[in-house]
DNA sequence: AATAAGTACCTGTACGATACAGCTATCTGA
DNA sequence: TCAGATAGCTGTATCGTACAGGTACTTATT
């Protein structure tokens, strides 16, 4: 509708982001009962980073992950007891411990995005190519415009 | 880019939706601390469905926003503590009880929904009308995409 | 009509993810 | 050198959620 009042479209976007998160949760608890009780939550995410960004210390991921330190900490007990990372003393600093993905933990988290990714591409197999890049690339604005309200400092 | 691989586009969306819902959970919690300490979670989505779809019943609700019944009792319960809601023997069924919402309730719930549109709108500033109508559309989609994949039953 | 099966809701309990406060070990700058 | 900052860990609390079980009521079967 090109007559819309803006109100209507910051409220649909509003809605439709509302809505995605509840499923998202909602999809995470029930794929998580499975066998796919593979990688919870947060673990996937610092996985992910760790595939990413490359081996780095707590705080760094904490900061990036916008989660307190103490979590991060926890969650990667979780991942080492599960030999999913490991953690090593940082030779620049005698505080840090610079957690680093093994080899186990980047296959596993793989299997996990690929399984993701499949289930996207059957969410929207009727989509076009353009449609489906115009989505990518409009999240990835709206994550960046989220990215720049909470971190203005 | 035209030349994507549909999996490149595909593991964007992924990712992209994944980092939408760590922003979403750390907005959340960020904005619950402050004076804003007006409507957790799955209290706004429900005041909003009987916003929009009518006083109604514990296990449509539950039904319907997909959480247990259990989980729906507590949340009503905290919302008619404070007001927001009301509780009415079904007059058709005396198992059941009917969720209304009071205008107190819908007066906070259209004040959080105001709220979070304004900041939307402050972060999509500087987005075209003809995006933010785009984005809007697609989500719309996706979530539909997410709905028949869930509830092919 | 009597009773069995199902349903609606509530309560007890447990769990997972998270935050905050406080601790110790280490680093850094005056 | 030492005072303050920082990295990480642990204790504790909270919140949202699920599952299991209980009670009251309804529906179906005979």
């Amino acid at each position: 509708m090109s007559d819309d009042h803006d109100e209507s479209t910051l409220g649909q976007i509003e809605t439709e982001v509302a809505l995605l998160m509840r499923f998202g949760e909602a999809t995470r608890r029930a794929t998580g009962t499975a066998e796919h009780r593979v990688l919870d939550r947060a673990a996937y995410v610092i996985l992910r980073h760790l595939a990413d960004a490359g081996p780095q210390n707590v705080s760094a991921l904490a900061a990036r992950l916008n989660l307190d330190g103490s979590t991060v900490t926890r969650q990667v007990s979780a991942l080492q007891r599960d030999g999913l990372i490991t953690r090593t003393p940082d030779p620049s600093d005698g505080r840090g411990t610079v957690i680093s993905p093994t080899p186990a933990g980047l296959q596993r988290m793989a299997a996990v995005q690929a399984a993701r990714t499949r289930l996207y591409g059957d969410m929207l197999a009727d989509w076009s190519p353009e449609d489906r890049s115009t989505l990518a690339a409009l999240l990835g604005r709206l994550n960046q415009a989220l990215i720049n309200r909470n971190r203005p400092r």
